[in-house]
DNA sequence: CAAAACCGATTGCATTTTGCAATCAGTTGC
DNA sequence: GCAACTGATTGCAAAATGCAATCGGTTTTG
């Protein structure tokens, strides 16, 4: 379940630890997304993980560091799970390949409008993404309002796309 | 062998490209290694990748778009593989991911410090790499003389911790 | 206060992918 | 002519994946 370490190539090293078709959109989806609970990730997800294979990467995902668990206090059972440090550091590559896939995949509009805001972000505005998540997740200090947040800028593009292209909906 | 396309996101969609253990690892030997035949990606990696995986992988890299295959005109049995534009613009990611693997994976001094190198170049150094990529795999005009290659500087950077650490040898 | 819905998983099982070693037919160099 | 090398292919065991059903417990609902 550990890491492999076929060699030292930091790469290679990358590759062992979310080279594989769910880890990162597991990531994915608590970054983005705001997901915190199994059953969010479990229903949430558009690409219909399977309940094994995420409690697997969970534990996977825990083992490696870039996850970590507690109880929630509003219900016995519930779980939240939380990104430490290592897995906020992922918001640049996750940025990086979603303008890659813009670029040279067949992209749905309304999926790759949040690439498209972040690319356009650049630096300046991951940075501010990864601190409202350590604000979020390792109860570091933050003055953002909850309004203001790259999130919640991301997801009003993707609302506005979605309006725009169904503009009589309900 | 193609695309699944279990959703449009741009990130998804990326990992169906290269979301597994191998893909980016013969990318990676061809980009930074300069290996452009099949065994040199066999014998050349680290990671001793298996033929039969090797073979499916560049099949399906080709038919993904990220790899040309010619022959070599020299041997009549020797296959030449190309990047392609799609492949060349992968390296962005694969700097960041080789500077996030730098601070979190336990990476090996020798073999991390190209990562270094490309992370301290910054995106003009990753420009001026995928501009020699493109002289070197597409054929387009370059006029950068062969000692001054943002490969040979990596290579460069490489033999000298491998020198430092073992002052003796030979 | 019982039924229904929900909680994070776990189990069983068929299918697919991987990893490994051996091998292939053709080409080249000596 | 023969050994080494070329890009693969084959057979087979082991592991990972995908899917559906289910688990024991908790909370909500009527």
């Amino acid at each position: 379940m550990s890491i492999d370490r076929r060699s030292g190539c930091p790469i290679n090293l990358s590759l062992e630890v979310f080279g594989d078709r769910w880890s990162l959109i597991i990531l994915r989806d608590m970054i983005f997304g705001g997901k915190r609970h199994f059953r969010e990730l479990l229903n949430g997800s558009l690409e219909r993980i399977a309940s094994n294979i995420l409690a697997d990467r969970l534990k996977r995902l825990m083992e490696l560091g870039m996850l970590t668990r507690a109880d929630d206090p509003t219900h016995k059972q519930k779980a939240i799970y939380s990104l430490t440090e290592m897995a906020i550091t992922l918001v640049p590559i996750l940025a990086h390949l979603g303008a890659w896939g813009r670029v040279w995949l067949p992209v749905s509009e309304e999926l790759s409008i949040r690439a498209e805001l972040l690319e356009k972000g650049g630096p300046p505005m991951w940075e501010k993404f990864m601190d409202e998540l350590r604000h979020e997740h390792l109860g570091t200090p933050s003055d953002t309002p909850p309004d203001a947040t790259v999130r919640a800028t991301l997801q009003a593009g993707y609302e506005a796309v979605v309006a725009r292209k169904a503009p009589d909906a309900g």
